[in-house]
DNA sequence: TGCAATTCGTCAGTATACTGACGATTATCG
DNA sequence: CGATAATCGTCAGTATACTGACGAATTGCA
């Protein structure tokens, strides 16, 4: 019979390290770019948008890795701050095109330095070699371990229904 | 005028990938242990009630590093499903003494072993040295951060007006 | 070409996380 | 002891994330 798990060993599991480094950072993000009003996920959005002019929702999803049903609040905050567009797809009706504003150029440009510390302090302690060597592993483990969430990173062109049965994923509390 | 920032730079960078590797954490541990019908964070504060009977909610987050107006919630979720029972607190009103159950007991043991797995799938692509590197450098800049957070990690004892003024943080967005 | 399969955006429902605030209660100190 | 400060649990409001499902539109194939 196996010591039953204490508190000691849960607060060392990478997987309740990972919740609170993700707390840490989203803080982080939010203290530097204050003055700027929008969160970690709509940067990462504002950002896709800028480099992709007129994309859709879905295809937005699969570039940063979101859920397809949490994008469509983003984009509604992104677009209610007058920093994105969006209006009905012209060739497909179904979609709706996202484009980037003045505003959400500007702030891009002057959000940078705060994106820049921001990810200076999550690194901050650890030793100046150790922290390309993280976010090597970061990287690794994101990219090998892509199919295991909703939201994957998907390349372009490739459809659900290629990937459909590849992964089986728990149902939430009933 | 340095470049406009572009979206291969921004899934690069550290805090959007441990946003990523959080959501997958998250996924396959609700899939190693749908069974149980408990999330991670459900079944931390299970591990932490378990190992301090009678502990009050207040405390609960500062041993596992919840926000204090989360915790409702979850250890009502808890009560829900009969794994801990929450009365008044005898010697302080103003609190709620958490207790865990015989269900609780038994769900904390009978999960190990999914637990166990979910850690292992999480480093599985890192090759066997790197694991318990990444899963160092993840105590460390969780441990040095560890004020960044509305929801540090406090020792025992200390009072939340001893940390005033230590951390600002931004606001949300109004 | 016409119909079935697929995809897009969205909805209701649930869970986690945080801001700012509050009443109730307890601790502290003059 | 009594006034003030601090703490506990909670509330309303907002944001992210996911499940399962849906109508509308498009695609693919017989």
């Amino acid at each position: 019979m196996p010591e039953p798990i204490g508190d000691s060993r849960l607060i060392e599991m990478p997987g309740h390290l990972i919740r609170r480094l993700h707390q840490i950072s989203f803080a982080l993000f939010l203290d530097q770019a204050k003055a700027f009003g929008v969160t970690p996920v709509q940067y990462a959005a504002l950002v896709a948008i800028n480099s992709h002019a007129g994309i859709d929702q879905t295809t937005l999803c699969n570039i940063i890795a979101f859920d397809r049903t949490t994008i469509g609040g983003v984009v509604g905050r992104l677009q209610r701050k007058k920093l994105i567009t969006r209006v009905n797809g012209a060739h497909d009706r179904r979609t709706k095109a996202l484009r980037i504003t003045t505003a959400g150029r500007r702030l891009i440009r002057d959000i940078e330095p705060a994106v820049q510390a921001t990810q200076r302090l999550i690194l901050r302690p650890l030793a100046p070699r150790q922290r390309s060597a993280f976010t090597q592993m970061l990287k690794h483990l994101v990219h090998l371990n892509n199919a295991h969430s909703r939201a994957p990173w998907r390349p372009k062109g490739v459809k659900v229904s290629s990937l459909r049965g590849r992964v089986k994923r728990g149902t939430r509390n009933p």
